[in-house]
DNA sequence: TTGAAAGCGCTAACAA
DNA sequence: TTGTTAGCGCTTTCAA
């Protein structure tokens, strides 16, 4: 024997309270006395009454939503190969379940970043849902027709991946650490020509990786020329394209650093075509550690991104906002881990 | 200090209309006659105007909204685990896609489906929510508790993966013949002692794949006694101790059908770990076909079932049902497909 | 074929 | 500390 519907005027009339104070309970609002407050709760606890988002929406200022924007061709192409990402998986596990333990819904939404129509798909989203924030994943956090339109429309926004000033709070790893780390991880097995595969220059990290890897190479003393430099797109074609050339001529490299595991795993692909053993002759480590890299022949050793924890921060600070676009856009920094598997090991003494 | 914000008024303004014009036109209702239709139309293009989904949940009944119903820990484990799954990326897939070509939302949520609660929890998310439907998801779909709550709260909901009668639209593939299949795949090759790995009895599937076993050995002419049938719960573990003996005593099996991916890698491991080749030795077959069986050593043949067309599906039936339960549940049946990869091959001549 | 009026369930602003 | 009064932006009667 349900109800039909439990409004906040059921519960005042149970409590013999005013509507308003009913809403000042729900809300956690001060100003209740302690004996009234019990006496609402019980008549909530007792009807089962949950506050209507949609009604609570419309009188207030919150929407109790928070939107995460993914880049849709990338994402379906994700869904639809055969490869498996986890990218949507882990924001989904840090975004939804932050959200969760606030009362708030996290929905997912795809927007084509490409199109003339980003803007109008964009606010047409906000229209209709009137999120009270948006997370933004790579590479929208770096894209200044997103963020000129979010912060003129005073929607609080958090950008993940991306570390550039500007509005929004920046949440990310610190990318040239660990393409530094990655590098530096070649260096200390002995490899001194280490090439460098780069990502899309859509992405803003993809430069920041490199300069990373620039750094390690600096640091331990050994050349950086662009000759150990390939730009990928983090498809597997360029990443076999870009692995192609670094082997092959007068001076091949016995390490490379792909900027993600779809290019890496086109590298492992190249050494197998041409014989080249992994780790024996070459060292492979990439970025991302998405699934493939554990099941890959040898399992690639990879930078781990905190994409769940990017995302449960970033569902954190926009909820503290509360609808409110913060003055002072923080930044955090979360850390990133490298996972060591088959695909790296000393360099050969013949080297 | 609110958010502007392009509302019906300002259309109906602009267009010289009343409210409800508009309305009729964003509905697309019958009765406005083109040259109205039109003059709103441009009115709505020329101000950018999105219906609100709060204000119509609110005026409305419907709230465009659809509620995809997951289990909690088993969807957070498979996050958090190193295999990544796809199931959670095939829905939104599926569902999302298809709920956005309509003007739909999906909504993503995680129930705890064996606490005392269940009731409370779902309960609270449709209050919250108002959703216009709900996917229920396996065990779910099978769980009298949850689709009588349903029923009795009158929410139109769809159950992927559960082919019972009952209420709510049933979106299934044919386990039975997909069992069969999987069987027969293996007869094919020469097989006749085939051993079966069940899934946990709480899913309805289970039970039906196993009947498919039955039915291809039987037509076979193969023996399908109690000792080729092992009870599995989908875990590592379980189909390791399941595989464990199938593969030893007196009259071990050459072919292990297993019901899902989990427990078919169990299986690989087994057989590494005393020496036995795969699929010289022995052939395994699983279901679900989640990446991981396409990066194991072997990569594993496997059913795939079609959840993306599912969670479709769903959404579509639902959509359709104006937020009304169908007085008529039809059921649909998807096709599988068995993607034949490098675990199974023929019995061994001295098998 | 159109429009006017009455809410939907809640919160913000203001009174008491 | 509590209650009252307006709406929020839409859809649903119902009337014209």
């Amino acid at each position: 024997m349900r109800r039909q519907t439990v409004t906040i005027k059921h519960v005042a009339a149970e409590a013999g309270v005013s509507l308003q104070t009913v809403s000042r309970v729900i809300n956690k609002e001060p100003h209740v006395r302690p004996a009234v407050l019990e006496r609402v709760e019980a008549a909530v606890a007792k009807l089962g009454y949950v506050p209507s988002l949609a009604a609570r929406r419309m009188g207030g200022s919150r929407s109790y939503l928070i939107l995460a924007l993914n880049d849709r061709d990338r994402t379906i192409e994700g869904w639809q190969s055969d490869g498996g990402t986890d990218w949507v998986d882990q924001m989904l596990l840090g975004g939804m379940l932050k959200c969760a333990e606030h009362g708030y819904r996290m929905i997912f939404e795809l927007v084509d970043t490409h199109a003339a129509h980003v803007e109008r798909e964009i606010s047409a989203a906000i229209s209709s849902l009137h999120p009270d924030g948006i997370i933004l994943t790579p590479p929208h956090g770096d894209n200044p027709v997103i963020t000129d339109l979010l912060t003129r429309l005073r929607v609080p926004f958090a950008r993940i991946g991306s570390a550039g000033e500007g509005a929004g709070f920046s949440i990310a790893m610190d990318e040239a650490a660990a393409a530094a780390a990655a590098t530096d991880h070649l260096v200390q097995l002995g490899h001194s020509r280490i090439g460098f595969v780069t990502g899309s220059d859509e992405y803003a990290l993809s430069v920041t990786r490199l300069e990373g890897w620039r750094r390690a190479m600096a640091a331990a003393g050994l050349a950086a020329g662009d000759d150990l430099v390939r730009h990928g797109d983090f498809t597997f074609r360029s990443g076999a394209a870009a692995a192609e050339t670094l082997v092959s001529g007068p001076q091949p490299v016995t390490a490379i650093v792909a900027s993600n595991d779809q290019m890496a795993l086109a590298a492992l692909h190249v050494a197998q075509d041409r014989g080249l053993a992994v780790p024996g002759d070459l060292s492979i480590i990439s970025f991302d550690d998405t699934p493939i890299t554990r099941f890959s022949v040898p399992p690639l050793t990879a930078i781990a991104q905190p994409i769940a924890a990017m995302a449960s921060r970033a569902a954190e600070l926009l909820i503290e906002a509360r609808g409110q676009p913060a003055e002072t856009a923080e930044a955090s920094v979360l850390p990133f881990r490298l996972v060591a598997r088959a695909s790296t090991g000393p360099v050969r003494a013949d080297g």
